[in-house]
RNA sequence: GCGGAUGUGGCGUAAUUGGUAGCCGCGCUAGACUUAGGAUCUAGUGCCGUGAGGCGUGGGGGUUCGAGUCCCUUCAUCCGCACCA
């Protein structure tokens, strides 16, 4: 017999559990550390291998950070609200929360199995009213603040009520839907309604007319982020534009901090870059045109006005409300044409159809504000309404948009900028614009032959001091729509009075998500919530009939798990400077742009409000890659119910089939499970190599179900147990990088840990541990470890320790080393990556406690200093043999020796070296 | 189109950051012990070559005594963003 380790696992797991091992609590005599995992939404599918990748790295950092003396807060719960459970409480009539709990429970079991060091003490659960009531008031405290341009923060929206009172919108500067002004005396005799209406306009969280994506198959509206390509990213359905009257968080009023404070951040350049380009920031000018013949004014955004002067005509998008505005009556009806043919048009034709030209002229012509021509102003859908202005001044030359439209509706174009080493060219012989930021600048009036960096600054400044334009900044960021038309999510605290929307106090939280009889909407098209019985508040005025999308009980999660059952706070003011943000987040890529933004503006908000101590959730990102699947085929001959061999299949015309990697073993089919896997290969035959053999061929792809490459973790740990588990994932390669899952590379794991029982047992698996004195090898074998398991954890090399733990246990039982002086500390240091072994061989050393209270052993240097180096000796840099020598030899002296070896002359060949290097400690070489 | 990442044995990977390319493991080959081997142990295993030796980190070029690592160029794959003015 040697190494059990179900039994030990369970037992360790079992010790764990019922010792409150891993429970923590403040300890300000320790600093303290939090890791934390991306939130999990528990699918009915269970954990694949792949899932648990990112838990293994946190768990072994985690417990790293422990044996180093940190107070650790490692926390797991659930994002428990989520479309799947819903939409098969639709077609089932399960309610939602049922398959919620089954799904939740699966996913403990499973991840209890991998051995975490997780406080379970802390769980929580989106979808638990304990928890939702801090979600609903986090809600409310939006609803009751707006974001104030000039100090950069939100605040209360009673100093913006106050101002109004005192000084209508005259030093107004806050974040709104749309630019107002009123006076003192014309706000204090607006009617409530009135004036709710008003401060909608400014509040964080506010009810607005917005252009949303609109899912018909499910239902909902959702966010930019859960649409891709025009389907949706759950589920695949068709997304259209709608008009729709939503919630939304006003997102794009924090977008210059988001941006900014991603330089303190400690995450990957990749995801930054992703987060920059998706708050696109954009620096350039405001500028105005007045419309011939019409008091009408058009504000146009651009980057490049130092290119004003090549503006030859104006482009509006279809849904412009200067459309209406300017459209001349002769123009009018192919106006109303183009608009209607442009509107069946889906978001999605008009991305994949980005090259085809369209458009129509107004009628209209805009005043060129330096040269005074009147320029055509057109309606294209090459401008995004919701983007600047929704029009822009179009410049041919310089734009390929433009370019392109100009070519179409054979517009002018004029060339205003030029590389100075190619001149000017005419542009009728063109067959691209030329997009170049730099050069000079021609035909430009007052800044010709300027660069093009001083001709903006010029032309600004000008615009300005005629008050017809202004530096402007824009970005791409938009507000984060927040209401979903689904049963499964938070509730709004928000009841409806006189039609306009009041939110409940905190004191009636949590507003708990009532009983309806059926999943589905209303008849007359309402919300699931429309269904719900007295959906009102004592006074009888409606609530809300929406829900919170997936990302509102997830902004704010980190901080509960510092204070779970605090019933009078989101966190305590205690818990929160104790435990302060997460130091280390693992997660995938895929939150880059949702969850990773949305948490930071949530989080900002609690910080400016007073809520929370610092305006970042967290410090350092890490992105773990994806494990692929490693997919196995069978190749079926044409027209029959014969398999041929991978190695044979040239021969045949074949057919690639899927096949179960369950069921083959080292890409060699097992015939019989083949058979029996699905009827129709029972009567199967096989075309077999020469060793009798069917071999599989075999691709990387996603690990799927479909594509049957599908390894559950539960499968392995029943066959090699969690800690094999644990420390296989880690060896597959760099955290951050993705990279096929292949079982059959797991035995070298396996065998790595029992050689290490080996170590602490005798041949009859009896304990033989010696209490001599090591030697200078062994506790060199093991202070190598020590050293290069701690840097490589601080770095999450996981990979590169685990091959550092085989290279120390090969050498130990090289030098039949079984001494407690050794052993005892490889224990330690193992513990993190294979608790449970680690666990058992430290009782079986004599240890009460549990290795997880042990201190991370020290690095002993003096064992490590080397008294003689192995030279190698290279001849025009080609090494060709070695050379040990002491390091204190010095330099002439090593040239000697190495001159005289007789290895040299074959290499030197009777000619003078031209050249000796010597680096001590590292090479020599010798040219020829 | 723009931006980012990655290319090293049959496979997953390593390389002290410019200094012995291929550590560790899988697989493979041979052997030992065994009733047996999907157990264990030993030896070998980048490619070509009997050998001396030659070639070799996607390709081409450069810097250097010396390049997987630095520079230029090019190709391939993956991932973001994509009419953002």
């Amino acid at each position: 017999m040697d190494y059990n380790f179900k039994e030990t696992e369970q037992k360790w797991q079992d010790y764990w559990r019922e010792q409150k091992t891993y429970q923590v609590e403040i300890d300000k005599t320790k600093p303290k550390f939090y890791v934390l995992d991306m939130f999990p939404y528990p699918s009915g599918a269970g954990l694949h291998v792949g899932h648990p990748l990112g838990y293994i790295a946190s768990d072994i950092y985690s417990r790293y950070k422990r044996l180093k003396g940190f107070n650790v807060l490692h926390p797991m719960g659930y994002d428990a609200y989520g479309l799947p459970a819903e939409q098969y409480a639709i077609q089932t009539g399960q309610h939602p929360a049922i398959t919620t709990e089954v799904n939740l429970n699966r996913y403990r079991e499973q991840l209890d199995k991998i051995g975490f060091s997780f406080d379970w003490n802390r769980e929580i659960r989106t979808c638990d009213p304990d928890y939702y009531k801090w979600t609903q008031a986090a809600f409310i405290k939006m609803f009751n603040a707006f974001f104030n341009n000039k100090t950069q923060k939100a605040e209360s929206l009673d100093n913006l009520i106050a101002e109004f009172k005192t000084n209508g919108t005259a030093n107004i500067d806050a974040a709104c839907s749309e630019e107002l002004s009123f006076t003192a005396q014309e706000w204090n005799s607006k009617t409530e309604k009135e004036q709710q209406e008003i401060l909608l306009n400014y509040r964080l969280a506010f009810l607005a007319d917005t252009m949303v994506n609109w899912c018909p198959k499910l239902g909902t509206v959702l966010a930019n982020d859960e649409v891709k390509e025009g389907l949706s990213v759950r589920g695949g359905h068709p997304v259209v534009q709608k008009n729709m009257r939503q919630w939304s968080l006003r997102v794009s009023a924090y977008a210059q901090r988001l941006l900014t404070d991603l330089d303190k951040l400690e995450w990957s350049d990749a995801i930054k870059e992703i987060q920059r380009n998706w708050i696109g920031r954009s620096q350039g000018a405001e500028v105005t045109f007045d419309v011939a013949n019409s008091d009408v004014k058009l504000e146009v955004f651009t980057t490049r006005p130092d290119t004003i002067y090549g503006v030859s005509f104006m482009v509006l998008a279809p849904e412009s409300d200067y459309v209406k505005q300017i459209t001349t009556t002769e123009q009018q009806q192919a106006v109303n044409d183009y608009i209607e043919a442009t509107s069946k048009r889906t978001e999605r034709e008009r991305m994949t159809e980005v090259k085809r030209v369209s458009g129509v002229f107004t009628g209209s012509y805009a005043v060129h504000p330096f040269t005074g021509e009147q320029i055509p102003v057109w309606i294209s859908d090459y401008v995004l309404a919701g983007y600047g202005t929704g029009a822009v001044m179009a410049v041919p030359a310089h734009d390929s948009r433009d370019f392109a439209f100009a070519r179409h509706f054979n517009l002018p174009i004029v060339q205003v900028i030029v590389n100075p080493e190619h001149g000017a060219s005419d542009t009728s012989t063109w067959t691209e614009s030329y997009d170049s930021k730099e050069g000079k600048c021609i035909n430009s009036g007052i800044i010709d032959g300027l660069e093009v960096k001083d001709a903006i600054n010029k032309i600004i400044d000008n615009l300005e001091s005629r008050k017809i334009g202004q530096r402007k900044i824009n970005f791409r960021l938009r507000d984060a729509i927040f209401s979903r038309q689904r049963y499964w999510g938070e509730p709004f605290p928000i009841y409806f009075k006189d039609e306009m929307p009041y939110a409940l106090t905190e004191d009636k939280l949590p507003l708990q998500l009532p009983e309806i009889d059926k999943y589905l909407p209303t008849e007359d098209g309402q919300p699931p919530l429309g269904r719900a019985e007295n959906w009102c508040t004592e006074e009888g005025y409606p609530y809300e009939l929406s829900t919170m999308p997936g990302f509102a009980g997830s902004s704010a999660y980190y901080l509960r798990y510092m204070d779970p059952r605090n019933n009078d706070a989101l966190v305590s003011k205690e818990a929160n400077e104790y435990w302060e943000n997460v130091d280390l987040y693992i997660g995938g890529t895929e939150h880059a742009t949702g969850h990773l933004i949305y948490s930071r503006f949530w989080n900002k908000v609690l910080f400016d409000l007073g809520d929370t101590t610092l305006d970042e959730p967290f410090k350092k990102l890490i992105n773990q890659g994806m494990i692929q699947g490693r997919s196995n085929f069978v190749y079926r001959v044409k027209d029959s119910n014969k398999y041929v061999s991978l190695n044979l299949k040239d021969n045949y015309e074949t057919t690639e089939i899927h096949v179960d990697v369950n069921i083959v073993n080292n890409d060699i089919l097992d015939i019989e499970a083949f058979k029996k896997w699905m009827p129709e290969y029972a009567n199967a035959e096989f075309i077999l190599e020469d060793d009798g053999k069917y071999r599989c061929g075999y691709a990387v792809e996603k690990m799927s179900k479909s594509m049957f490459n599908v390894v559950n973790p539960d499968t392995i740990i029943e066959q090699y147990g969690a800690d094999t588990l644990r420390m296989y994932e880690m060896f597959l390669g760099p955290l951050e990088q993705s990279k096929p899952w292949d079982t059959k590379g797991i035995d070298g794991v396996y065998k790595f840990l029992r050689k290490l029982w080996r170590l602490f047992h005798d041949a009859d698996n009896n304990l033989s541990v010696s209490d001599d004195e090591p030697t200078k090898e062994e506790l060199k074998a093991l202070h190598k470890t020590i050293k290069k398991v701690a840097e490589d954890i601080e770095n999450f090399s996981f990979n590169t320790s685990i091959s550092t733990f085989m290279i120390c246990v090969n050498d130990l039982g090289k030098l039949n080393c079984n001494k407690r002086a050794i052993l005892q500390d490889l224990t330690i240091i193992l513990s993190p990556f294979a608790p449970h072994i680690a666990e058992e061989l430290w009782h079986l050393l004599g240890n009460n406690s549990s290795v997880v209270q042990a201190n991370f052993p020290a690095v002993d240097e003096s064992v490590l200093v080397e008294n003689n180096f192995n030279y190698p000796v290279s001849f025009n840099g080609k090494m060709r043999f070695t050379l040990e020598l002491p390091l204190t030899t010095p330099k002439d002296e090593i040239e000697k020796i190495v001159m005289s070896d007789e290895r040299s002359q074959k290499w030197i060949e009777g000619k003078t070296p031209k050249k000796v290097i010597i680096v001590p400690g590292k090479i020599v070489n010798i040219v020829v």
